[in-house]
DNA sequence: AATTTTTATTTTGCTTTCTGAATTGTCGCC
DNA sequence: GGCGACAATTCAGAAAGCAAAATAAAAATT
């Protein structure tokens, strides 16, 4: 039940309602392929001879083919499958580390790719990447828009970078700039919004079939996207997400990108737990720990690592907590580099939030680690793209 | 850009359309009476024959009449009104506290009222309401459908309260019981998600026009009530809004429904201010001391409810500074008998919102309280009956 | 082997609804 | 009194879905 805004109300046209049906029947195929054309009409209860006006649209359009299929006692049917190759999108996943550029079809098959490690100059990291769309471009055929996640704030309706923590960088007009030079279609957002789109589209089926969630995404720091009804919140200038920065305590390890120690980002995050880890072994300063050999170490039973781990999960099942007590979603998902050690945490993560979560008599909720692994970032800024293609509801 | 939830798709009927331009119309009537039909057409883009059919039909149903209008140098326009009284609906507010039931048009005017202390019984309490809702049903015409906000848990699916901490009721049928036994279509809410639908209804222009904004509904505990893109955000079982649980310290004056004393309502709450006030004049020990009285007394210069007044605030702006950090929703709204003294607190409450949100690098929200007094709750429930008539894009 | 049943898809006539252009209506101004 | 400006209505045409009948192809039955 959703008051209509009058500022961008779109009426009903009369290919609208065709429109609609036709995205229906798309997303039937997407989700249910092989599924024939009866099937469809039987679950959508539209006429079968509507079905079949709407399917021959998509075959000509190249978005589907037929393949045979067996008769269960009748005629048999033709059955109808997404052709995944038709189109093909371009994400890029701007890292505070590495960036990386991907060729991409319908189904989030990466068939072309090139990471570089990010200039912490503006310039130099854009024109790197533009060069490597540009080539992109050339060689794939069939590419229909571009989408690019960064780790920092986005403006949604403009698609400018506004601050991106790490580099300091603001104010980045990527999604014009990169439109202007290739003349496709640009979406930017954050990256944990990115990547929550990434598992509302391309992630595990328990996650798939779930329309409100949480996405954790540990990184650095500690960022959150949020899906509602199959959407993701955006708030005001896009800032929403940042619940890295809830005030959750006191005396942090770490401080949070602006600061603060009372952030909960300064509680768990790869930041959070490397102070940690320094602390258990202040022996050997080694400043040039990362947060992945901090998950070796720990993987390779060092306990202080371990232990530096398990601390951070602990404040991560704390302020998902949190979390699930005011927005009550469906599911958490935890992604970053550290869902590789997921079998570690979890037990602590699960039971700290089992613990917080009394207060409301409610059964707590499922978390999950991210199934995409190391490419969930880059699957988001590809979902940008495919996003577009299914669940769009007016013509473009 | 929201994923087609395959599971109730509704595909576009033949008649679709029209319901759409249909609500769009009826929708441009409501907020920007009068208006000409002409107006509406040069702003939605249909073409002004569509209009005038349309306008035909709303007229024949009796939901907007016409009235002459002063021609700008041509033919006079006919400018539409929407005919408030064509339709009606009973809300009830069941408070912890009193129980209120009225009738009310469709723009909020409320006609006829009735109020009782609720009973600690749940029968009792039901026997009562149902007398007053079916008297009304019989002394008023052209009764559409009835809204109830309960100060609970409610299952958005079925209406069921499902826990009411205040009478430690559960799993109270009230919708399919009211439906049972008046015939009408009944809905259910939880207060804080009711209160914030009254806000995006009927609230004043700021609010009405703003897509995502929290409520925040301080009573004896402290509930919340999401607006996502002009809807309510549920949650699983309806369970969303339960930010009061929210971890924010330790060491809270008061403990919250659950007995926690780490939780936001433990430190903001009308509980939480009664604590505090009684801490600080030991010597006066009036068990019966009510928050109206504790507000009054702060109004007439009770250095000591003052006092505990502005700690609350200062602890309810905490707490909004980590909802406004994740969500940065457009607005915060305030509600509930303390939004009486709002001039008292309002400076602290935004500092405090200020200190805590420079973290972002964004302006800090703005704050309101709300501006439908004592009636927040009613009007949220008669909302739940409005929202029906207006935002619905499927015909009943 | 012929017939019936089952299931799948296509065809055809009808209805709803929007669009666009033309028409009618009403006013102020020259 | 004629003209331009603005408002509303009328009507033919196009798009899309619906319902029911027609066509198609295989399995089950006789």
């Amino acid at each position: 039940m959703r008051r209509i805004n009058l500022k961008k109300a779109n009426v009903a046209r009369a290919d609208t309602i065709r429109y609609i049906n036709r995205q229906i029947v798309l997303n039937y195929v997407r989700e249910k392929e092989p599924i024939s054309r009866a099937e469809i009409s039987h679950e959508t209860a539209l006429q079968r001879s509507t079905v079949s006006l709407i399917v021959d649209e998509l075959k000509t359009q190249g978005l589907i083919y037929e393949i045979e299929g067996e008769s269960t006692g009748g005629r048999p049917p033709s059955l109808l499958r997404l052709r995944a190759g038709g189109f093909m999108a371009i994400g890029a996943d701007v890292g505070t580390a590495q960036t990386t550029v991907a060729v991409a079809d319908l189904v989030g098959r990466v068939v072309d790719r090139e990471v570089f490690d990010t200039y912490p100059d503006v310039t130099a990291t854009y024109r790197r990447l533009l060069s490597i769309i540009q080539r992109f471009i050339k060689t794939h055929a069939n590419i229909e828009g571009i989408g690019v996640c960064v780790p920092g704030l986005v403006d949604p309706e403009t698609g400018t970078a506004l601050f991106i923590p790490h580099f300091k960088w603001r104010n980045w007009p990527l999604t014009s700039e990169l439109h202007q030079a290739t003349g496709l279609s640009v979406t930017t957002d954050n990256d944990a919004n990115a990547a929550a789109l990434a598992e509302l589209w391309l992630g595990r089926p328990e996650i798939r079939d779930v329309r409100d969630f949480i996405l954790v995404l540990v990184e650095e720091g500690l960022g959150t996207g949020i899906i509602f009804d199959g959407q993701v919140y955006q708030g005001v200038a896009g800032a929403a997400g940042e619940f890295g920065h809830m005030t959750i305590g006191k005396g942090a390890p770490a401080s949070c990108a602006a600061g603060s120690e009372q952030c909960w980002e300064a509680f768990a995050s790869e930041r959070a737990a490397l102070a940690r880890y320094r602390m258990r072994r202040s022996g050997t300063s080694d400043p040039d720990l990362s947060f992945r050999r901090l998950m070796d170490n720990a993987l390779a039973k060092d306990n202080a690592a371990k232990e530096a781990l398990l601390e951070t999960a602990h404040y991560l099942g704390l302020g998902i907590s949190n979390l699930t007590k005011g927005l009550s979603p469906e599911a958490v998902i935890l992604a970053g580099d550290i869902a590789r050690v997921w079998p570690l945490i979890s037990d602590e993560l699960r039971s700290t939030l089992a613990e917080n979560t009394i207060c409301s008599g409610l059964p707590s909720t499922p978390v999950f680690a991210s199934t995409l692994g190391d490419d969930t970032r880059l699957m988001g800024a590809l979902s940008l793209v495919l996003a577009r293609k299914f669940a769009s509801v007016v013509p473009a």
